[in-house]
RNA sequence: GUCCCCAUCGUCCAGAGGCCCAGGACGUGGCCCUUUCAAGGCCAAAACACGGGUUCGAAUCCCGUUGGGGACGCCA
């Protein structure tokens, strides 16, 4: 099995391409196929060098590894298209002297006039055949005058085209409704219908996973197929990704390209699976009884996917459920994974000043205690703040600290709180310890002892479990300066500052 | 306009004629847990687009209607 994506690099990987790059890489690497990349850069005016580069960028980072494609080779390469230029004009003159196609010479003024004309009159919109019966001979003198050409196919006239669709089914288009397409424009690049056919056959892909947009064009491509005799590959047909509002996803829906989501700070583990799930559901079977299940890792994802699964109907992207899954991911996966692709938002935010061992390592420690509280990894320095800011004086003037300075027996837990600490509290249990010496101090418990305590040590009124973000204060302040971390004030030096920060504004 | 595709809770899916007064997940509401915010646990509300057939029996098959999407380029 030999299965392609085949972006155009004129803008950034869109989720609904990804989608489409993840069915077929979920069914290469589910039956020990072959994944191949081929970049369809024939538009020049459009494509860029960049955007190929961050697409490729985009793949990698998703874990859609390729097995040929424009920078790893293969041996049905070159995997762009623009360099695989002559190929198509080869195919080309191959059809034009078989009679299969055609030069025109019809200017896009008469195109355009021509198309009006049709839809005015309820017709579908095709090529009207003007130039089908200028001969080689009058084409050649014309060509040779300087008169710009396209090479068009010869479409045959009342014939059924059908396909097998594997998604849906056997499709029929009628010709009558397929104008004669163009193969070659007028400066020599082919078309998208041509190349698509002389690549797909000669990089021998066996299945076309592709949008429902490309359906319409597939008779056109089975037409080449056979005026070329290539055997068709199977064709499977993907619903589109819609917006809430059941168009097409776009910008005005927010996020749609996979570098906005992970900038934005979700887990390519997280956006596989969701995407996984539009569109298709794992079967249950005698050795799946569960059924239902939706948490399921890529690898896994694989083993279980089968086109024969894949809905008929479009879906709409729910960014509420992809959030869902990140915090799932961000759960589960080994801290250290999450680690290295939080790091960034920390190096952006200024908490890590350099990423080394012993940085990585902190950062991993600290990570548990947020990554569950919130919907992405950008979220989390915000949410850790505590640990590299701590202003005395901001915390004590700010409202929701000063309300809880004014609780019943605060004051007393926030003065009893420097002599408490006797030390690093660097795990729970001395936590614990201390936060049980002020108990018995003040003799004040439960909220009235332990939101005192987070104020005066975190400067914030809420966050994560003290048990772990007072531990956590104290390993970070005991980093040295080389660990490449933001310096963090320890508890003993928060719990006086406080005090006195307390004091001072009466 | 013409052709093609599609149609189960707000959303994503399960359902391949009786197991379905329709099941799961996200979201929503409530309760519980709790030193905060979360998380977690439990419970609840919520759908077979409509109309005809076929059949003893239809969410499931057929036809039509309606609705949605796609295509009809020297874009891909």
């Amino acid at each position: 099995m030999r299965v392609r994506f085949a972006p155009s690099p004129t803008g950034q990987l869109h989720v609904g391409n990804a989608r489409t790059a993840l069915f077929n890489w979920l069914l290469a690497r589910g039956h020990a196929g072959t994944f191949i990349l081929r970049i369809e850069d024939t538009d020049a005016e459009r494509s860029t060098k960049a955007s190929e580069e961050s697409i490729l960028e985009d793949l990698r980072w998703l874990g859609l590894e390729w097995d040929e494609g424009p920078d790893v080779g293969g041996g049905c390469g070159p995997y762009r298209q623009s360099e695989r230029l002559h190929l198509y004009t080869s195919y080309a003159n191959e059809l034009l002297g078989a009679g299969y196609a055609y030069y025109c010479f019809c200017s896009p003024q008469k195109l355009e006039a021509d198309r009006k004309q049709d839809l005015a009159a309820g017709r579908p919109p095709k090529y009207h055949g003007t130039c089908r019966s200028v001969g080689p001979d009058e084409a050649r003198r014309r060509i040779d005058a300087g008169e710009r050409a396209v090479v068009r196919f010869r479409v045959p006239e009342h014939v059924d085209i059908t396909f097998h669709d594997l998604v849906r089914g056997d499709v029929t288009f009628n010709t009558d409704n397929i104008g004669d397409f163009v193969l070659i424009r007028s400066d020599g690049r082919p078309q998208y219908n041509f190349a698509v056919v002389i690549d797909d056959a000669l990089m021998e892909v066996t299945h076309v996973i592709r949008g429902e947009d490309h359906i319409s064009n597939t008779p056109k491509q089975v037409l080449v197929y056979r005026a070329l005799a290539f055997s068709p590959p199977r064709f499977a047909h993907l619903a589109l990704v819609m917006g809430p509002d059941h168009t097409p996803l776009s910008k005005r829906h927010g996020a749609t390209s996979v570098a906005e989501f992970r900038d934005r700070g979700y887990l390519p583990e997280a956006l596989t699976n969701y995407l996984a799930l539009i569109g298709w559901s794992p079967r249950s079977d005698a050795a799946n009884p569960g059924s239902n299940e939706e948490l399921l890792p890529i690898d896994e994802l694989a083993r279980r996917f089968a086109l024969e699964d894949v809905g008929h109907s479009a879906g709409v992207f729910d960014p509420e459920k992809l959030s869902w899954m990140n915090r799932h991911y961000m759960k589960t996966l080994p801290p250290a994974r999450v680690a290295a692709e939080a790091s960034r938002f920390f190096v952006a935010r200024g908490f890590i000043r350099k990423m080394t061992d012993a940085s990585a390592a902190y950062l991993e420690s600290i990570l548990p205690m947020a990554a569950g509280s919130v919907d992405r990894l950008e979220e989390i320095p915000e949410r850790l703040a505590f640990l590299f800011e701590f202003d005395a004086d901001a915390a004590a003037t700010h409202a929701d600290i000063s309300a809880i300075v004014e609780e019943p027996g605060a004051r007393e837990v926030i003065a009893a709180l420097p002599a408490a600490i006797t030390g690093p509290m660097l795990d729970r249990e001395s936590f614990r310890a201390m936060a049980a010496r002020v108990r018995e101090k003040t003799g004040q418990k439960g909220k009235s002892l332990f939101h005192p305590i987070r104020a005066a040590l975190t400067g914030e009124a809420g966050g994560p479990e003290l048990d772990l973000a007072v531990p956590a204060i104290d390993r970070g302040a005991a980093l040295p300066l080389a660990a490449g971390v933001a310096r963090i004030r320890s508890s003993a030096e928060r719990a006086k500052a406080f005090a006195a920060a307390v004091s001072r504004h009466e």
